[in-house]
DNA sequence: ATGTAGTTGAAAAATTTTTTCAATTAGGAG
DNA sequence: CTCCTAATTGAAAAAATTTTTCAACTACAT
């Protein structure tokens, strides 16, 4: 999702477009899956609690999508479809776009209807075998 | 994994089989995908600290599993290969064996040699459509 | 039965996240 | 452009979560 198109959700859903809110979403484009430090040094001047409300802001209105990849939280623009590769040995963390789910994916299991999925894959790095 | 399988796994690698553990192991046992809470209320007289600590050894050798989905942290003993759906609605968890994964799965994405995945899959369960 | 390394609970400490609240500000109305 | 008001912010306090410390205790090999 674009710069552009999150400021318009913002400013349709009656929240104000503030400088701070600028930087997050800046420091956000600028690199995906980072932790909170990582944004926390990217958006100096801007506290800690506006930090978490506005990740929390962005992910309520689709903006950013909060992982999980097993040491703590990250973030990153929703934009398009990825998972993610964590590399058991070193940490690394990369991106696949080819959805494995994509063909036979999800129709319908059992009375259960999806609207998304996040698939995580562990092992090692082209770099650490 | 049975639990006369994790008890022979504990001994081997030299942990002890205390009755903290045992109670830990059979709370899980009982229930899959249990949070925090629900686990201390099935350990009465294991201490807080103890319980960490139990899950931290479990997870360690590949015991338990790990889950985060959603709500906080979640556990579970890691036996069958299965996934989750998450009802955005009332929050139900619910389980699925078929691993989309299964046939065309993951070769090796780039230099990556995949090791495991989780699969979580968020939508609406068939009693809040 | 004994010895010892591993384990435990309680409390303290460290971390992480949320709430409070007075001061500030974005953005619409005039 | 100026006013007005609801939304937002930062700093500090509070709450929630997880880890560490340490003296007492115990599983289990010998
Ligand atoms: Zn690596
Ligand atoms: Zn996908
Ligand atoms: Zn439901
Ligand atoms: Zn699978």
């Amino acid at each position: 999702m674009e710069l552009e198109a999150i400021i318009g959700r913002l400013r349709g859903r009656g929240y104000k477009v503030t400088p701070q809110r600028l930087m997050v979403l800046k420091a956000l484009a600028a690199e995906r899956h980072q932790s909170l430090e990582e944004l926390r040094g990217r958006c100096s001047g801007v506290g800690l609690a506006t930090l978490y409300r506005t990740l929390d802001l962005l992910t309520g209105i689709g903006a950013v999508r909060r992982l999980e990849l097993g040491d703590g939280p990250r973030y990153e623009l929703a934009g398009d479809h990825h998972h993610h590769l964590i590399c058991e040995s070193c940490g690394e963390i990369s991106e696949f776009e080819e959805c494995p789910l994509d063909g036979a994916g999800l129709g319908r299991i059992g009375g259960f209807s999806p609207r998304a999925h996040s698939l995580e894959v562990y092992g090692r790095c082209a770099g650490c075998r």
